[in-house]
DNA sequence: TATTTAGCTATACATTTGTATAGTTTTTTA
DNA sequence: TAAAAAACTATACAAATGTATAGCTAAATA
């Protein structure tokens, strides 16, 4: 949960200079740049208010020279676009549902590249968005036209949403491993 | 165009590991850093490497520290996103349900800030996330947990689901003008 | 073959840079 | 009104950092 945890119009200010050095440089500012800009004479007075905007959450910074980084907090609250990612975001490729015969992640079915946040999706490769198709779903309210966010491993517990590939067609189940080999997809909707 | 001046294995290797460290860190890697990283012993080798890729046009460089940035054309010649400068998500609020009287945007109610690609919410002001409390809208599939991508506009259409605000919490509701000045907001779930 | 380029080692050096110490003044807050 | 927080000045310092000097070897080029 983030703090209450207002700006003052001079932490706010350095922020700003922050984030226009990183927009017009594309590195971080040093202390001294910060404090030539506000027309400070000492590199404390800067050192402090970076140290209250980390503790506030509006920059990460390490102790090397030119690490300051924006967070996610302080470009929402600045309102603009991030010169500097917090965060990864990985590009996922959206997957269709594409002609019977043909494999899902083959490339005619790769609809878009859209980019999802590593908060989101964790950093795992394989992972991928895939549409759905038809209603086989809808007890656990998965429609027609949703988007899943699919992440690639090796096992799967017993009554967990599974991806299955069935002749090459991915197919939305729940996955119930039964005595012996057999394993049961089930489909929440009854009528399936 | 984008006139191939090819590099060597080791140039190639140097900008690799440029490119993984600004990833990683989102600011610069030191001559030094690169160096440690390659297992060579003295800064002039790197220096060599990056003033050739500088005269290449694959990397920016100025005198301060950690100042390496990569031109587009490193990045197409590496075939890899932008690391530096990310413009298409946005960071926004993912806003829970807190006690009845605060209003909504609050900053305690803000759980963090997740960035959501420009594809699916468009560069809007104002958007924001909002978790579901409830089942009121199960059936629209909207149900307890879920998180909800609430774009911010000043008109609704009848029938559409949007965001109301009565007595500072949010609900979320079907919206439906009726003969006069009244509005009906109502539940998806007979239930409610 | 002669020369240049690539790719280093080892060392040195002047800045740059984050951080610390020891204060002062101003503005908020309880 | 007293105390705390914010916002500084001035100075110091060790470490980080880009750059330079003076070499070396191997590979590529003219």
């Amino acid at each position: 949960m983030v703090k209450k945890e207002s700006l003052t119009q001079k932490q706010l200010n350095v922020l700003r200079i922050i984030y226009e050095f990183i927009a017009a440089n594309n590195y971080s500012p040093s202390i001294r740049n910060i404090a030539e800009i506000l027309g400070l004479s000492s590199p404390k007075g800067v050192s402090d208010h970076l140290t209250v905007l980390e503790k506030k959450g509006y920059i990460l910074k390490s102790s090397s020279a030119r690490s300051i980084r924006l967070t996610g907090k302080s470009l929402w609250y600045l309102g603009v676009q991030n010169p500097s990612i917090e965060n990864n975001v990985d590009y996922l490729p959206l997957l269709g549902s594409i002609a019977a015969g043909k494999p899902i992640f083959a490339e005619e079915n790769i609809q878009e590249y859209i980019p999802v946040s590593n908060q989101i999706m964790g950093k795992t490769k394989g992972n991928y968005l895939l549409k759905v198709k038809g209603d086989s779903m809808s007890g656990d309210h998965i429609v027609d036209g949703d988007i899943l966010m699919v992440k690639t491993q090796n096992t799967a517990e017993n009554g967990e949403i599974i991806i299955a590939l069935v002749d090459n067609e991915a197919v939305v189940k729940r996955y119930y491993r039964r005595v012996g080999e057999t394993v049961e997809l089930r489909s929440s909707n009854p009528l399936y």
